[in-house]
Order: structure tokens, then C-alpha cells, then sequence
DNA sequence: ACGGATGTTCGCGC
DNA sequence: CGCGCGAACATCCG
């Protein structure tokens, strides 16, 4: 569950979870996701405590208790926050950490593959970590200036769409935006950062704000329903996941390479 | 059964 | 130093 918009909508659910509520108890159980220490820290620390600001830099999410309690939490790949009534409801597959509520709820993350992480930090501001200090500007809290993103990727000559998941470079922008935005901008994702030109950055950030702002409408008012558990899954992407498939603007069909490692599906035809 | 999956980090060779 | 590549992490799904 892991970039931008999908955090966002992780951030806030679990506002609403947790806000205004009392943290009776907390378990964490002994995986990597405590890496670093930290797992006793998380169920004495946050025993007795309030959830007061949630906020979220990229693809992470901060959250400040009082008594100046802070827990940092990545999602990795497969990470969530699920609420569950009560107790009874028994404990959900992969939980990993919880949160039992004074209204009788207990709210877990849970997370199967277990590259999520949470660390649990005391009387710090959450933002002046070296991780959160390292993001670039968040696409929904900061916007993208044109200017400075065409800064960052005048510094690279790695694919332009290997520089846009760099997270110094905007913070949030994984596989499937990356992927989408390019397509959006009609730019090729192997372009080289530093030959992209100032209209073509110009038509990217712009794609990033129209990709992210699609994808968290498609995420509905409620659960995000694509690439979910569900029984029908629709995926709601322009490019991503239809390597074959027509392509949207020129009916050729989409082709899939590998840039840094992942999947990249773009139109060939329509994206230079 | 094999290969790939929304992320991050590390080591290696050039 | 920059860059590409592969591996690692652990599990599911087609």
C-alpha cells in the first residue's frame, strides 16, 4: 500500500481512528519491522497516550502523541493500518503491532512481507529526522515547482523516471505515478533526467499533481478498491499494469521495460 | 511452478 | 563519484 496517494489515505483513516481517543494498551510482536530496536519502546511509550498531529511527508507517516511521543511508520510494500472493533473480532493475519482503544477498538498494522517500518522516537520532532529531512517537497503538501524539479533532474543523467522515484528528488512518487505521469506528460521514461527539456519538466509536474489527485479519487471516499483483496479488481491506471493493452491516446499497444529494476510500462509511440 | 508485485538498501563492477 | 545491475527482505497471486 505504498505511495503517495494510497499513504494519504492511510493518514487519514487512521486519523480517524485514533483521534481524540486513549491508547489503553500497545503490543508490538518481534519482526523486522521493529528493525533497530524500538519494539518495547513502542508498547511502553505509547501506553496511556493521545494521538495529537498525523501528518504525512512522502511516504511516511508521523504521528505525535502527547508527552512528546512520536512514532515514524513506511508502509514498504504490503504495510496497513486496519481498525477492528474489538477484541473478539480476533487478531487480523500479519499483525505485526497494536493499539487497543478506549472505545473497545484495536487498531493494527499489519504488514505480510514485512518491509514496512516504525521507530519510536521521544521529545524529537518527527520532521527534523535525518529520513524526513532527506525528502524532497511533498507533491500535495508543497506542490512541484517546474523550477526546482527541473533543478533536481539537471543533476542526474539516469532515466528520467528512475530520478523521479528518487525521493530527494519529490517526495511520494513511486512505480505506478512515476509510470503514469510520464505518460501523462507524453515523455519517455528512459530519457535522460538532464536532456529533458524546461516544458517537457514543466508538462511532468503537472502530470505528478494530475496523476496523484486521480489516483486518490480513485481511492474513493472510503477503502481503495483497486489492486485490492476484493473480488473484482480494477485497475484504474492509464498505462500501468496494461503492458499489451491499446494505448489510451493511440490505440498502440503498451510496452513494458525495465528501469531501475521495475516495471515500466509506457506507450512508445506517444511518449518521447 | 515460475515470475512478478505499490519500496528501500546494500554490494559489486565499471 | 555516478551509474546499472542484482540481491535481499517475505508473501501472495495468476
Amino acid at each position: 500500500m505504498p505511495e503517495l496517494p494510497e499513504v494519504e489515505h492511510a493518514a487519514r483513516m487512521l486519523r480517524g481512528f485514533l483521534m481524540g481517543r486513549l491508547i489503553l494498551r500497545a503490543e508490538a510482536s518481534p519482526t523486522r519491522v521493529f528493525r533497530g530496536g524500538g519494539r518495547r519502546a513502542f508498547a511502553s511509550a505509547l501506553r496511556g497516550r493521545k494521538l495529537e498531529r498525523l501528518e504525512r511527508r512522502g511516504k511516511y507517516l508521523l504521528l505525535s502523541f502527547d508527552g512528546g511521543v512520536g512514532v515514524l511508520s513506511h508502509l514498504g510494500m504490503t504495510g496497513k493500518w486496519i481498525r477492528r472493533e474489538g477484541q473478539r473480532e480476533g487478531r487480523p493475519l500479519y499483525s505485526r503491532a497494536r493499539l487497543m482503544l478506549d472505545d473497545g477498538s484495536v487498531v493494527h498494522y499489519c504488514d505480510p512481507r514485512l518491509f514496512g517500518r516504525i521507530t519510536v522516537h521521544r521529545g524529537a520532532e518527527l520532521d527534523r529526522l535525518p529520513e524526513i529531512r532527506a525528502l524532497g517537497p511533498d507533491p500535495l503538501r508543497d506542490g512541484i515547482d517546474p523550477r526546482a524539479l527541473a533543478e533536481a533532474l539537471a543533476r542526474t543523467s539516469r532515466p528520467v523516471k528512475v530520478a523521479l522515484m528518487d525521493q530527494r528528488v519529490i517526495a511520494g512518487v513511486g512505480n505506478i505515478q512515476a509510470t503514469e505521469a510520464l505518460f501523462r506528460a507524453r515523455v519517455a521514461p528512459t530519457r535522460p533526467a538532464n536532456r529533458v527539456t524546461t516544458r517537457e519538466v514543466a508538462r511532468i509536474a503537472e502530470a505528478i499533481r494530475a496523476s496523484i489527485a486521480f489516483t486518490l479519487e480513485a481511492a474513493g471516499p472510503d477503502e481503495i478498491t483497486y489492486l485490492s483483496e476484493g473480488a473484482r479488481v480494477v485497475n484504474p491506471f492509464l498505462v500501468y499494469g496494461r503492458e499489451g493493452l491499446p494505448c489510451p491516446r493511440c490505440r498502440r499497444p503498451i510496452d513494458t521495460i525495465s528501469l531501475g529494476g521495475r516495471s515500466s510500462a509506457h506507450c512508445a509511440s506517444c511518449q518521447r
